[in-house]
DNA sequence: CATTTAATAGGAATTATTCTTAATAAGGAA
DNA sequence: TTCCTTATTAAGAATAATTCCTATTAAATG
């Protein structure tokens, strides 16, 4: 069964099994901020989840929000679309290289294409617009913050 | 000849001549700023810029780095390595797909992979850490921007 | 039901970034 | 060169997103 087809209601229980299995405690909060976040397919940033939220819980905060947000990520139920760092940072180097960002430290490493890698541009990416510019993220925690 | 044996003053050398291609003063913050980001391979942010910057040019202010920044990066002499969207954005959606960002309204759009295509994690990137995640970007200008 | 403590509300504080306005200087013309 | 035009800048105020602080609440366990 894919994500696709998997209920709201399905999605919820399983947050809840993963808030068990973490021994973390089961919120109004955070399954009414996961259900926002899982039953919409626009994106929503914090704002757009409190405002939201706060029709069936009138008193949520917007720090319970952006906690319980972050917390949802560091559970791998919900995902950032960007701006995983917390200033914007710069590169000027034009050969096609990829980066790997620490989501611990913020850090930014280079990922110079090895022989025969290369990623391709997804052929339907193209129909949602003009493409400047093509870069794969990948996410993790780098050695430094290992240990 | 590939970027990475081009010397600082070549890379400033074709930064003056887009200036005149696209009718822009060469000014010296122009310059100084680019040379900071082209020279330096840890990805700087504008504080690091302004800082550095700041002991050639000791008047520079804080406002003319960040908006030469993304001059810079509006003429592709410079890239944002993340942060493009002004705030964070959220994702529940556990199947493989990537985003089309528009760098002009800060829409998402969502790729699923067509048939055949899937991106491939860089072997080389799993020696800088734990991989989380990995997303591969599509930055560009979406249509309903384009009119 | 009582206890423990993770999680929350509320609002202040912080941080990154952008805006406003008057002054400056780049590039073109005389 | 010198003068003009106007893009660009400096300075600091303002804004916007996010995080912090602290007292309070409520989830889970026994």
């Amino acid at each position: 069964m894919n994500q696709n087809t998997q209920s709201i209601d399905d999605k919820i229980e399983s947050l809840k099994q993963r808030c068990q299995e973490l021994g973390m405690r089961v919120t109004n909060q955070r399954v009414e901020i996961f259900r926002e976040v899982a039953s919409s397919c626009e994106h929503p940033d914090a704002e757009t989840v409190y405002e939201r939220v706060k029709h069936r819980l009138p008193n949520i905060s917007f720090d319970t929000v952006y906690r319980t947000l972050a917390s949802l990520e560091d559970m791998n139920m919900i995902f950032r679309v960007d701006n995983l760092l917390p200033k914007a940072r710069f590169d000027a180097d034009k050969r096609p290289h990829n980066h790997f960002l620490c989501i611990k430290c913020g850090e930014v490493y280079d990922i110079f294409p090895e022989d025969g890698y290369k990623i391709e541009i997804p052929e339907n990416s193209k129909k949602f617009g003009e493409i400047k510019d093509v870069n794969l993220q990948v996410r993790g925690i780098c050695n430094k913050c290992r240990h």
